[in-house]
RNA sequence: GGGCGGUUAGCUCAGUGGUAGAGCACCGGCUUUACACGCCGGCUGUCACAGGUUCGAAUCCUGUACCGCCCA
């Protein structure tokens, strides 16, 4: 740590200096000296750890990542300066679908399970037209491949923009650490029946052929419309019901309405008949039936929707899926169990036409069926309604029922909203958005995925000896095998040749969802399970960093799972970033196409301009994407270095003989005079509030008003000590500046270094030992040692100087003449008085050669006679 | 429909009870030996709207409108 008053380091200043390679220069030296490192010596107490968001590498990188990572830097760097040692690891969230299906792009394949793995295989050189079929393990090894080239670029900008991670403790949600730590985590919740296997009822995404969780739906407007549709009823007039989904009736298992609804009081418990079908099904009562909705009745189908699931669930009606995984109808012989009907060759006439159709396809179909049949009545009614989406999907998702596995959630949500309430939102107010969710959950968290680049479930089932797959007692291995995949490995009691054999076993075929795998961080990138002892000074967390928008997934299933396994919060605070927004205020993506390249937005700008941007992005706030911003902290930033130039600048009096030999450098000594006590006295107090406001995590705020700071120290404060330090009155008089100058530029360096850590550290360089980065964070005490302490009259000297010198300067420029014009005779008012210990300095910044205070509202000045041309 | 946030200068945004601010943009001036990637100055406002509390409201309360996000 150096010392801040060791005057004797050696000042070594550029010619021109210039922010130009200082990303390259400073990253590389970063690297060898370790500066980042962590050191896992220090106890939980000194240590900061931070839950890193590891990016999905297939995803395009955008300026998105720059802004929000920005944020964790430099809290990082504050903490680090702050004396803690941080842990700041970098991952990658590499499995699931994006990176399937970049990768069948990229090579034009398609994972085929049932395909042998080839050791020999190559992929194609370019993608050609029809996709390649690839096993299981190619396709994994392929996934590998591009993301091993994927990550190298994303590492190659965050170091570029300057993140202070700490690259040794890098850690992938899919490398055998991650599977093992979520296998383990995963049999845990399975010995305490916190994890269960059901056939049932759920989301499925018919062209990415897997269920779906709750969280990863979206509803999307989208066009349809009412048909109206008469079930007969035998003995009685018929029943007119409306639906969005026609193609259904062949699932229709009952119609419902209100209980209160008096027309059709009188039916329930009544039966009808399917149009086309002739199915015989029950009118029955239930309250989720909107009487004002379409004509107050609806049809039951197994399943529509996820309103069909409860009344199915409710009202115990039967089965009768037509769905595939696929999206297509299923062949369905009519007249047999479970498809009874009055006439069972029409139902199959008509069918016939619908089976191996997708939905969309079969709807058209049914129209036509049923107004040649007489069954529809009028036309069918355009509508915009909201339909369920699997977020990166792009058909309507369907109801399918299968057998996944689900971890419990509803019984905790009590628990789960007492651990939000514990944790620390930055934004507080985003807590809300949390306590939503958990509020609104419906269902379990279903977590098997239909995938192949993700965490096998290292489960195994018993055959039995018809073949069939016996579910009830599935085969689990010890915690010591693991990580496992059930598709190669084999379980304990079995030789591999039984797989798929009479009497043998089969492996779990799905893998977990990537949420299910990724809010494990904080165990997979603290070390649980194989260094306990690195967990234990890292676990639980200080910080999650993320942004708002997967509140819901991301922070909710890492508390889930951290409260379900340790019993407590996963981290103590919750910094949650906005978006960058273009600037017609909405969100940069990649469909957009507004999307800027952040590798040349940093070469542009500089790091440090970038930086500047992002970190002026409060906690929680979208904001716009401003290249103007971005200018303005590059400039800041080159003010930085010549100002710090100035200051460390050898110097002479102006008035020497131009022939005489320089002085040398100026003494330091004691901090006397009443601007240099002032100026030091103010950077105090804004230092003392800056670390409470870094410390409540508002960094942006910090560097707003160090900036402001700053700016007026450039601008009011050095000019008016420039002519006493360069030594024009008396040797005093420049030591005294001179103390006070370094004295303020050590600590408004290191207020900036975790904003412009490019910069900081460059000038840093010039005349400090070590990395800014890892000196320590100014104190307010620190700073006011020099003088004994803080002095309030000299504050108010200086703000006098400052309001007097503006007040000049405004006449000057009114007046049209050059700052240096010289003032014979300057009468102030009396408010001005205060200014009086400091009059020397004032007047030479003001080229005043007398000055009076006066009982007068303006300011009188007396221009000299202007020298002849 | 419920929840959350926002609405302040042309633009981007600070400002949680005491005379409305900053930067950018714009206009004018300045060869000033740290910086022309600079410096000095000027212009710019029904603080969304309507009520209320208060000696005093951009700020606190109630309601309304609009924008955005989350959820249903």
């Amino acid at each position: 740590m150096p010392d801040v008053r060791d005057a004797d380091y050696p000042i070594t200043l550029p010619d021109k200096p210039a922010l130009e390679g200082l990303e390259a220069k400073w990253t590389a030296r970063w690297e060898t000296d370790g500066t980042y490192r962590f050191d896992r010596r220090r106890e939980r107490t000194d240590v900061y750890s931070i839950d890193t968001p590891p990016p999905t590498v297939s995803g395009s990188l955008h300026v998105g990542h720059v802004f929000s990572y920005t944020h964790t830097d430099v809290i990082a760097r504050f903490q680090r300066m702050r004396g803690r040692a941080v842990f700041y690891p970098m991952g990658w969230d590499d499995n699931g679908l994006p990176t399937e299906r970049r990768v069948q792009n990229y090579y034009g394949v398609r994972c085929d399970p049932s395909l042998p793995y080839d050791p020999a295989f190559q992929p194609p050189e370019k993608p050609g037209k029809q996709a390649v079929s690839v096993s299981r393990p190619n396709f994994i090894g392929l996934c590998h491949r591009l993301t091993a080239e994927d990550e190298k670029a994303f590492e190659r900008l965050w170091r570029h923009l300057g993140l202070s991670v700490d690259w040794s403790m890098t850690y992938a949600t899919i490398d055998r650490r991650a599977q093992r730590v979520s296998q383990t985590l995963f049999l845990r919740l399975l010995k305490r029946g916190a994890a269960y296997q059901l056939e049932a009822p759920t989301l499925w995404d018919v062209d990415f052929r897997t269920a779906v969780a709750q969280a990863e739906l979206e509803d999307r407007e989208q066009p349809g419309a009412f048909h109206r549709i008469r079930f007969e009823r035998p003995g009685g007039t018929p029943v007119e019901i409306e639906t969005t989904r026609p193609e259904l009736i062949p699932a229709c298992v009952a119609l419902v309405a209100h209980p209160d609804d008096e027309r059709y009081k009188p039916l329930f418990g009544t039966d009808v008949t399917t149009p086309l079908f002739g199915v015989s099904v029950p009118v029955r009562a239930h309250v989720l039936a909107d009487p004002a909705k379409g004509s107050g009745i609806a049809m039951i189908c197994t399943f529509g929707d996820i309103t069909d699931v409860t009344w199915w669930r409710e009202l115990a009606l039967p089965v009768r899926a037509v769905i595939m995984p696929n999206g297509a109808l299923r062949p369905v012989t009519w007249g047999t169990a479970g498809w009874e009907s009055r006439d069972a060759a029409r139902a199959q006439q008509a069918y016939d036409q619908l089976a191996n159709l997708s939905a969309s396809k079969a709807r058209a179909r049914s129209v036509e069926l049923l107004r040649e049949s007489g069954d529809l009545v009028g036309e069918p009614r355009p509508i915009t309604h909201p339909v369920k989406f699997y977020e990166k999907g792009d058909r309507p998702l369907e109801i399918i029922t299968s057998r996944q596995w689900f971890i419990r959630t509803l019984e905790y949500r009590d628990e789960l909203i007492a651990r939000g309430r514990e944790l620390r939102w930055h934004p507080e107010y985003m807590r809300h958005r949390y306590e939503n969710w958990v509020n609104g959950l419906v269902g379990d968290w279903c977590i098997s995925r239909q995938r192949f680049f993700g965490v096998p479930f290292p489960v195994w089932y018993p055959l039995r000896g018809d073949s069939s797959i016996n579910y009830e007692r599935p085969l689990v291995p010890d915690e010591s095998r693991l990580p496992i995949d059930p598709s190669t490995d084999v379980p304990d009691g079995y030789v591999a040749s039984e797989r798929g054999e009479p009497d043998g076993f089969v492996g779990d075929p799905d893998v977990m969802d990537t949420w299910a795998t990724s809010s494990v961080t904080p165990q997979i990138a603290g070390g649980w399970l194989e260094d306990g002892d690195l967990f234990g000074r890292v676990f639980p967390m200080d910080l999650r960093p993320q942004a708002h928008d997967i509140i819901r997934t991301w922070l909710f299933a890492t508390v889930l799972r951290s409260h379900l396994e340790h019993g407590s919060l996963p981290w103590t605070n919750a910094g949650i970033s906005g978006w960058v927004l273009d600037p017609d205020r909405t969100k940069m993506s990649k469909s957009k196409g507004n999307v800027v390249t952040p590798m040349a937005l940093l070469e542009e700008h500089g790091s440090d301009g970038v930086r500047y941007w992002a970190a002026s992005g409060r906690p929680g706030t979208d904001t716009a994407f401003d290249p103007g911003q971005m200018k303005v902290g590059r400039r800041l930033a080159i003010k930085i270095l010549n100002a710090a130039r100035f200051i460390l600048m050898p110097f002479e009096p102006r008035d020497q003989d131009a022939g005489s030999p320089p002085r040398t450098r100026a003494r330091r000594g004691g901090i006397a005079e009443p601007l240099d006590r002032g100026m030091l006295s103010g950077l105090s107090l804004l230092v003392r509030e800056s670390t409470e406001q870094f410390e409540a995590y508002d960094y942006a705020r910090v560097l707003e008003r160090t900036e402001r700071f700053f700016w007026s120290f450039c601008d009011d404060y050095l000019e008016l000590v420039k002519a006493r330090r360069y030594g024009d009155f008396t040797p005093e008089g420049a030591a005294s500046a001179n103390s006070a100058m370094l004295v303020a530029l050590s600590a408004i360096l290191r207020l900036f270094a975790p904003y412009l850590p490019f910069v900081t550290e460059e000038v840093w360089s010039w005349w400090r030992p070590g990395s800014i980065h890892r000196a320590r964070w100014p104190t307010s005490d620190e700073i006011v040692a020099p003088i004994g302490g803080a002095d309030a009259a000299a504050v108010n000297v200086f703000l006098q100087s400052q309001l007097a010198l503006a007040e000049i300067r405004r006449i000057k420029a009114l007046a049209k003449k050059p700052v240096k014009a010289v003032i014979a005779r300057a009468v102030l008012p009396a408010a001005f008085e205060p200014l009086n210990p400091a009059t020397r300095d004032f007047q030479a910044a003001a080229h005043i050669r007398e000055l009076i205070f006066a009982d007068v509202t303006e300011p009188d000045l007396k221009f000299a006679e202007e020298p002849a041309a």
